[in-house]
DNA sequence: ACCACTTACTAAACCGGTTTAGTGCGAGGA
DNA sequence: TCCTCGCACTAAACCGGTTTAGTAAGTGGT
């Protein structure tokens, strides 16, 4: 693996480096015609491609972002990926992906390595305990953009859903078909993540203005693996639910699971509507009602609003934060 | 953005720079003990994170492989790329991660854009048109490893499934349940794709084996928006199968649509089974039998093959194709 | 007192580009 | 004829690290 480079060109055509650099960059009113030809035929000759790293390292800018997702194996995460990655294409940007695990330190850590291999800026799904190193990232001024998730202050823009009106779609839609009793199947909140919090809050609100009885053990918000039994203890209770709130596809994928195993029909025995969609949602039995989030366009904002930042040299103290309306997809769950 | 540099430590330190170097790569036997103190003091009252791009430019190697994916599409492609960047998570490389959608031009953009990124190597999973491209790559002693499809040499490394194998498991478990007339759907097969071709080939076999009759009507390979006409044009004719074997996830969700479409019971109706799983597929109703392949092993052989290459000397002219069994998950769709 | 040897450290070249200041030359104007 | 200017091009510094060769000071042996 001998690379050509710059010299190599050079020395192949009679001319400098300094002209090589110059035709690379298509500045040609720097040379006569019959040296472009020349050192065209000398690149096409040597299958020269040229160094980004040297390139990087000169201009400071490496044409790159970093996306830090929370939890990769949320359907939303890999769609405001896809979102982001079509924005920065069309850019000439390219993306480190890295999956956090919902673990601060894995995010930190990620920072780090992305901070020294010099990205441009950063889009992050904020997991709760980073907030120092945001800080001080912040003061170094290193542009970022958060999405799907607030810290405690604007100090980057932040892009998420109305979570409160998805949860009060919700409702809106059970309680419509009769549904009074209404449950809810979330992952767990111990870490206090914007969505989730939010969500809750949300059905309770609007459950409250139904004037409907909320009852807290009818709220399962557990780690996956916990939700199955939780489900069962209370399916298997006098007083159940007659419908379920999955605020987000990993939260239905355990209640589908529970549903099954009980044999349930839906939505004879149990609503079901669920915040995030997926392909098979729409082939199932019975195809499930869902809230979808405009998953396209808060990735394909996120990643101009970040290309935006890193363009430019005014650095704001606080910045929007900003929300997106949920959209309903009623099929035949509720 | 005023970045920390090496020589912004030396001075705070009161040492050159080629100390600071010395202990950011913890050869600590180049400084007495006071020094090391002092530096660690410094780099830490700075916040200083080393450079990379000048590292990698120095070093001519940037710790990061690229992997081009034909189509992101598949959950087999997602399902590689995660082991893939669990192992060299291990090993402490990073992932670009890009989507040739299936388009040899777009691959070619890639291959070109990760080069000159200088990529230490990379993983490929190639389409068909980028023969003397590859050769060329060979030549410059480039390392590359090859998943899920083949080029027409083994000109390096190659793993994919044993396509063949998958086919007859398939025909076997709808042949056991007592469907005799079985058809094939997969995505199009214009551009010659290994894995589409060799399951077809497969079918065949088995079906011939069975001394059953194929009928070429049977056999629908067409882009995913044409397979749901070709099915319902299929079983509006006289000659009906009684099983479909859809050869992917893409092509499985078309044929689930069709039947969800007209109404139809699996299996009672029809009998369905498919190569690749999918979280949905266990709790669709009723479950999907289906073919897995073991992508957790092939990413992670991928990654472990191609960092081998990356460390060894000596290049081979060919390299092994390896092959990997499918492994049957039986539920009730046939 | 002198030499050899270690210890602790530094200077400077280098990686492969970009960019700025500058140079040699021929043409045009006074 | 001399001066100025523009054209075509180059030399060299620079980006921020790594690495090698080298040096100054101190130690121990004879």
């Amino acid at each position: 693996m001998k690379k050509i480079t710059m010299q190599d060109v050079a020395l192949k055509a009679g001319v400098s480096k300094s002209t090589v650099s110059q035709y690379i960059n298509n500045r040609f009113e720097f040379m006569g015609a019959s040296t472009k030809l020349r050192v065209e035929a000398a690149i096409k000759d040597l299958g020269y491609i040229p160094n980004q790293v040297a390139k990087s390292l000169k201009q400071k800018k490496t044409g790159t972002i970093g996306v830090i997702v929370a939890n990769i194996l949320h359907t939303f995460s890999t769609e405001i990926i896809r979102a982001i990655e079509d924005e920065c294409e069309r850019n000439g940007f390219h993306l480190f992906v890295c999956n956090a695990d919902d673990q601060p330190e894995k995010e930190r850590a990620y920072i780090d390595m992305l901070v020294a291999k010099q990205v441009d800026g950063l889009i992050i799904f904020p997991t709760n305990g980073n907030y120092d190193y945001y800080k001080q990232l912040k003061n170094a001024e290193f542009p970022i953009v958060f999405v799907d998730r607030m810290i405690n202050e604007a100090i980057f823009p932040t892009l998420l859903l109305d979570n409160e009106s998805a949860s009060r779609i919700a409702v809106d839609q059970l309680v419509k078909k009769g549904k009074k009793k209404v449950g809810l199947v979330s992952t767990s909140i111990t870490q206090h993540v914007t969505p989730r919090i939010e969500r809750i809050n949300g059905y309770k609100k609007a459950m409250a203005e139904y004037g409907l009885e909320i009852e807290e053990d009818w709220i399962i918000a557990q780690d996956k693996q916990e939700i199955g039994n939780r489900l069962q203890h209370l399916w298997d209770s006098a007083n159940r639910p007659e419908a379920f709130f999955a605020t987000n596809d990993l939260a239905l994928i355990e209640l589908l699971k529970f549903i099954k195993k009980n044999g349930l029909s839906i939505p004879a025995d149990i609503g079901v509507i669920a915040i995030d969609d997926s392909p098979f949602l729409a082939i199932a039995t019975p195809p499930i009602s869902v809230i979808r989030q405009p998953t396209f366009e808060i990735g394909q904002d996120a990643a101009h609003t970040l290309l935006e930042l890193i363009g430019s040299k005014d650095f704001k103290e606080e910045y929007e934060e900003r929300r997106y309306l949920p959209i309903l997809v009623e099929r035949e769950s509720v």
